[in-house]
DNA sequence: GGAGAATTCCATTTGCAAGTGGTAATTACC
DNA sequence: GGTAATTACCACTTGCAAATGGAATTCTCC
């Protein structure tokens, strides 16, 4: 399960996708609107902008905004970022390896099993980006 | 990423697995070859044996084995055990299912995506048993 | 039936994610 | 320049997973 703050994340994220090009948008907006603790959503987004996802402005009139259009971040990017490893184990993480100790990987089948877990995954979540989050219209 | 609890549970059982049929193994065994806290292991095999996954044996002799064929158990049905849903978000889960508060899934892409990932960890998942986990011959 | 070997069970500690609170810094507007 | 609105930052609390400790139970073997 991704963390709760992943989820938040992805929700928020949601939630400017739908509002992009219209402005700057309140934190205590999204918070409201997607039911995310205030201040948790506060750290999350500003995260999101230190890695160069999303864009703010303060003072009167400000708010979090995307800071590229929606197809230029895809979902493994963003899960990256907030939640960490995509892979199942550290041993099989693209971005995040790291051996248990005295790791014999030519003896080791859960290694070979969980690579494949992995590349099923990120099939998915490299081809995904902020632009499928984007809501359809309304019938 | 998999908790460290199932990642202890996953090495077990490819423990157990290289041994089935020679016996009970003893924990302590297992936790020193496998590099797990053993107190945590003591948790783990408990677990798993209540689930009808493992099955024991006091006294002296006695130990953790395997309760039915490996072929018998999937991957996926451990996990279940040991670390709850597989699914990355409550409401796509088959399992444990749960749906956020005040959740309008047809206006929520979030889900169909995270169905898509989870149906590709599934098609994994549910197809491996331990038997891919034990250990190919040396040459 | 007693001694030793093993699992089982329960209770506690530790460490980290989740969540909260308060203050500083920046901006817009009058 | 003063005030209100907003993000930014820092420090703390809470809750749960991870890990540990110790005593109870069951079994084998002599
Ligand atoms: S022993 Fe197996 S699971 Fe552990 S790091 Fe090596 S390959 Fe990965
Ligand atoms: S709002 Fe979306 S993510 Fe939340 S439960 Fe409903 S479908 Fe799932």
């Amino acid at each position: 399960m991704l963390s709760k703050k992943t989820q938040y994340a992805l929700k928020a994220l949601e939630y400017l996708v739908a509002h992009y090009n219209q402005g700057p948008v309140l934190i205590s907006e999204i918070a409201e609107k997607k039911h995310i603790p205030l201040k948790f959503l506060e750290n999350i987004l500003l995260e999101l902008r230190h890695h160069d996802i999303l864009d703010s402005k303060k003072g009167k009139g400000g708010g979090y905004m995307l800071r590229t259009e929606p197809e230029k971040t895809s979902l493994a990017n963003v899960i990256r970022i907030v939640e960490g490893p995509i892979a199942m184990l550290p041993c099989v993480s693209l971005y995040f390896y790291q051996p248990c100790e005295s790791c014999d990987q030519t003896q080791c089948r859960i290694h070979d099993l969980f690579i494949e877990a992995r590349d099923a995954i990120l099939n998915v979540l490299e081809n995904k980006t902020l632009a499928d989050l984007r809501q359809t219209a309304l019938v």
